[in-house]
DNA sequence: CGGTAAATGAAAACCACTTTCAATTATCAT
DNA sequence: ATGATAATTGAAAGTGGTTTTCATTTACCG
């Protein structure tokens, strides 16, 4: 639990006039804790409603949408269908995602690796690039060696 | 129109046993014309329209599986929200897109400037990588030079 | 505390997409 | 040609994630 990333969000929804409910302190602490990464809507209600049964799924959609507002939250999107949330900034910075297409296994990396694919990109197309998206999928070195054993 | 494209797209249907509907012609028409690039079912249909408006919006979305499936089309995925299609390899085979965030307009380009990467986080991962997806954002320069006009 | 505007929850709406099902039609055997 | 047959179609209903509506509740300020 990163209490001050906690604090500070507390803080940033004061200042802005929002109401510190019970709803958002719960949201806000699950996206506070450790292993809270690139967390769907419904994930998080899941994990919330142990804790606190009185948080209904629409409550944490518009806390999700809220927090993303602020600058608390980043919106990521998988090719699967389901908005994803995660600290905003996280633990590395802007970054990428490389699922295992077997079990799910999500490896973060830093996207240094595109900024020199973007100045090309500029030069050739005239565009001023402001922003990208990269997935890669695969299959992560677990999966990889236990499927070589089954054969 | 690519004319070749067209019957060699017929010719494959027909092999696999696939009726040939004027539906499913008016599809495979519009895909294999000069301009259409990276549809969606809706924009495929208001296209088709015009010419054959005897065809529903759920037939096009038939087809366009279909025509995945047989390897035809491929299905492609922005950050939108819709499921594009656009001929199997097209011109230019494996790209990605640029996209303008003012009026749309998109830049393809291939994907060899990925390659390196991948290789580069097979080695830190331990991932066999299998796939990726790429899409940048950003303003081209026809919008940023007409923004600039305004200020 | 008491007033007030913001926030919540349940239900309904949205929207892209898929499925169901009765009616139509391309294809093939005759 | 023609009729049989199974694939295909279109309209309407269903899905599933997300958003909106609206009456009720509640955090916050005075």
């Amino acid at each position: 639990m990163k209490a001050d990333c906690f604090d500070d969000a507390l803080r940033e929804l004061r200042e802005r006039g929002f109401k510190l409910t019970p709803q958002r302190r719960a949201v806000l602490e699950l996206f506070c804790s450790d292993g809270a990464r690139h967390l769907t809507a419904q994930q998080a209600h899941d994990a919330i409603r142990g804790r606190e049964p009185n948080v209904g799924l629409v409550t944490v959609y518009r806390c999700l949408e809220l927090f993303t507002n602020v600058g608390i939250l980043d919106k990521i999107k998988f090719n699967d269908g389901f908005d994803r949330y995660e600290l905003h900034g996280g633990a590395s910075g802007h970054h990428h995602h490389l699922v295992c297409t077997e079990c799910g296994h999500v490896v973060e990396f830093g996207d240094c690796l595109i900024r020199s694919i973007e100045r090309k990109l500029e030069k050739m197309s005239g565009f001023c690039i402001e922003g990208h998206w990269l997935e890669l999928i695969g299959q992560c070195r677990e999966c990889r060696e236990r499927t070589e054993e089954d054969d």
